[in-house]
This record gives C-alpha cells, sequence and structure tokens, in this order.
DNA sequence: GCAAACCGATTGCATTTCGCAATCAGTTGC
DNA sequence: GCAACTGATTGCGAAATGCAATCGGTTTGC
C-alpha cells in the first residue's frame, strides 16, 4: 500500500498504473480475447509472458483494482479473474491505442482488422462493449443475443482476413 | 533499425514505443508545456527525470520517428527537440489517458484541471491543439491569435486554481 | 578579459526490474 | 496410480533505472 507517486498529474497516475511492457497486453487478452484464468493468458498471447511476470502483474493489477479474482467452483486449483469497472472503462484507450498503432507502426493485417473494425464503430460501439465486458465480468443485466457481441463482431472479422490471406495466397502473402 | 517486434498487434506495438514510465511524459512535458530544450525538460517537470534516462529517451524517440532535433540558431550549444505529426496525433490519447486518470486515480486538483478542460473541449478542442502544435513545431500555417490558443486556455484554468487554492488557504497551500 | 552560469549530454556505480528456465505442491481425468 | 494440468515460485544472468558527479564547450555579467 501507500505508493509514494511522483506527482499527482493524471497522465503521470495513468503511467504509474500501467507504464510498462506487460500491464496492458494483459489487460487486452482479457478485453478482446475473453482470457480469464493463468493459463489463458500465459500461453494465449503472441508476446509470450513469462508467468512470473505474469503472476506479479495480476497481483499488482489487483491491488490497484482493476481485477479481482475468485476460485472457480469447476476446479478446486482455478482462478477467474474479472475485470473491474475501472479497467472495463480503459476500452476507449485502448481502441485510440490500437488505432493510433495502425496508423504509424508496422501492424499486421490479421491483427489489426480488430483495431480497425473499433475505431471505425466509434463511441457507440465502445459503449455497448463495455455493457457486455460488465454483463460478463460483473454480472450486470444485458440483453444482447451472444452471437451479436461486439467481441464475436471483432472476431468475425479477424478470421474473415486469415481466411482470405489463407485462400488468395500461394505461398509468401505474409510479406 | 529492424527492432524484432513481438507481434505484429497494434497495441502491443504501441506499447512497444512508450510502454515505459518516461516516454510520454517526456511527450506530455513537450505537448502541454511547450518544453522544447533539454533543461527545459529535465528541470520542468515535477517527476524529476534523470539527466542520463532524458538523454535516452529523447534519442530513442527521435529514432522512432517522434520527435526531431535542430540547432538552436540563438546559442550554438543549444538544441530544440520538435513534435513530428506522429507525437502530435497522440493528443486524443493523451486527453483520454487524463480523462481516464482523473475519474480513477488520486490527481491533485491543480494539475488535473487541464485534463478536465481537455476533456469536457472533446475532439474539436483536441483538433484545434494538434492544428497548433503543427504550427508550432513543423511550421504548418495557422491563423490562431496567440492569446486564444489551446494552451493559453488550459495554462490560465490551472493558474485559476491555483490562485483560488492560494487565497482560499491561510499559510500551506501547496499542501 | 575572465569567472560564473549555463548548454546538452556522459560516466560510474548501486539498486531494481526483466526475462527465461526449471520447478513446486496440489487437483483432475482416466 | 499416473500423466496432464492448475496457479504460481525460485534462481540467476542480463538489462534498465536512479542518482551524483562530471565533461568540454558557450554565453553572460561585469
Amino acid at each position: 500500500m501507500s505508493i509514494d507517486h511522483r506527482s499527482g498529474c493524471p497522465i503521470n497516475l495513468s503511467l504509474e498504473v500501467f507504464g510498462d511492457r506487460w500491464s496492458l497486453i494483459i489487460l487486452r487478452d482479457m478485453i478482446f480475447g475473453g482470457k480469464r484464468h493463468f493459463r489463458d493468458l500465459l500461453n494465449g498471447s503472441l508476446e509470450r509472458i513469462a508467468s512470473n511476470i505474469l503472476a506479479d502483474r495480476l497481483k499488482r493489477l489487483m491491488e490497484l483494482g482493476m481485477l479481482t479474482r475468485a476460485d472457480d467452483p469447476t476446479h478446486k486449483q482455478k482462478a477467474i479473474y474479472s475485470l473491474t469497472e475501472m479497467a472495463i472503462t480503459l476500452v476507449p484507450i485502448l481502441a485510440h491505442l490500437g488505432a493510433w498503432g495502425r496508423v504509424w507502426l508496422p501492424v499486421s493485417e490479421e491483427l489489426s482488422i480488430r483495431a480497425e473494425l473499433l475505431e471505425k464503430g466509434g463511441p457507440p460501439m465502445w459503449e455497448k462493449f463495455m455493457d457486455e465486458l460488465r454483463h460478463e465480468h460483473l454480472g450486470t443485466p444485458s440483453d444482447t443475443p451472444p452471437d451479436a457481441t461486439v467481441r464475436a463482431t471483432l472476431q468475425a472479422g479477424y478470421e474473415a482476413v486469415v481466411a482470405r490471406k489463407a485462400a488468395g495466397a500461394g505461398c509468401d502473402a505474409g510479406a
């Protein structure tokens, strides 16, 4: 507890929360990938986080109030991690971050389609997505059918790109 | 060149650019504080960056295409750092980051008034601010009078809070 | 002219964090 | 019973960070 902050500036304090190379990656996988278990996060992401770093960041994000942890009733050792409202409201920031990266950095097509769809959807889509996350992680009621979720839409876009690239390319279409 | 990236995900690539504790602080001071010289950045910010870290980050941000460096004609040793378009387009991200921090973190009132004004101004204000930065750093034409700039507006808001707090409190208003 | 202040860094060094591999104790499926 | 899986933990070399002192050169004050 009682971290001594460098300053009371909002941007600085935000950086003190997730100004490192892994915290936002974990939150990204939970938000967009629907990952909720330690092993999912460990093995699921492309960036190959180390298990000690993952354990440290999960603990830290819990202390900061971004995540909660609960026992999984189906498995005595499993833990389910949930996003808090504090983490769910990062969606617009992640959307902007993805949009910026898509313009300025060497993103791959299949991994940036989600960012593109989220950018085009704009704030209304972000709000809908946040409501879905609240339903999923906080148990609030929702009237969105499971096949019309924002996450399903993003996933469908991703798979369409993957399918198109696989079909259209003889060999090195990745270049 | 040719950094080997962890993945082609836009969010990951963005984090590889400024996923550390200092890069965005430096850009914040250049964007909102108008700092353009090494010493300004070294002594000006509240977070007290070390000179070797500052030198390293300036170099890194130049290599990444976020900053450029030019000789100052008024002083043979002075260097002027300028934002590139790539850095200027971070304004919406910084605005969201400030807005999020203001809600969830223990920000100080005088340092968060800028974030509040920027949030209330919304995208139109961000666009105006980016145009001003383009004029200031890239030399593009601008028709905004110097006393009506977004930065001046934010600064006036800051000073108003400082003045109010100083007036209302007897002695140690800084606390 | 000459010393003091200032300019953008650089160096050395102790501390902390990172990243990787191996491993742990307990749980489940079969 | 045993292999696979659960959320972690440990050890250790490498890298980053933070701090203070310093560098060679430039400008300012007088």
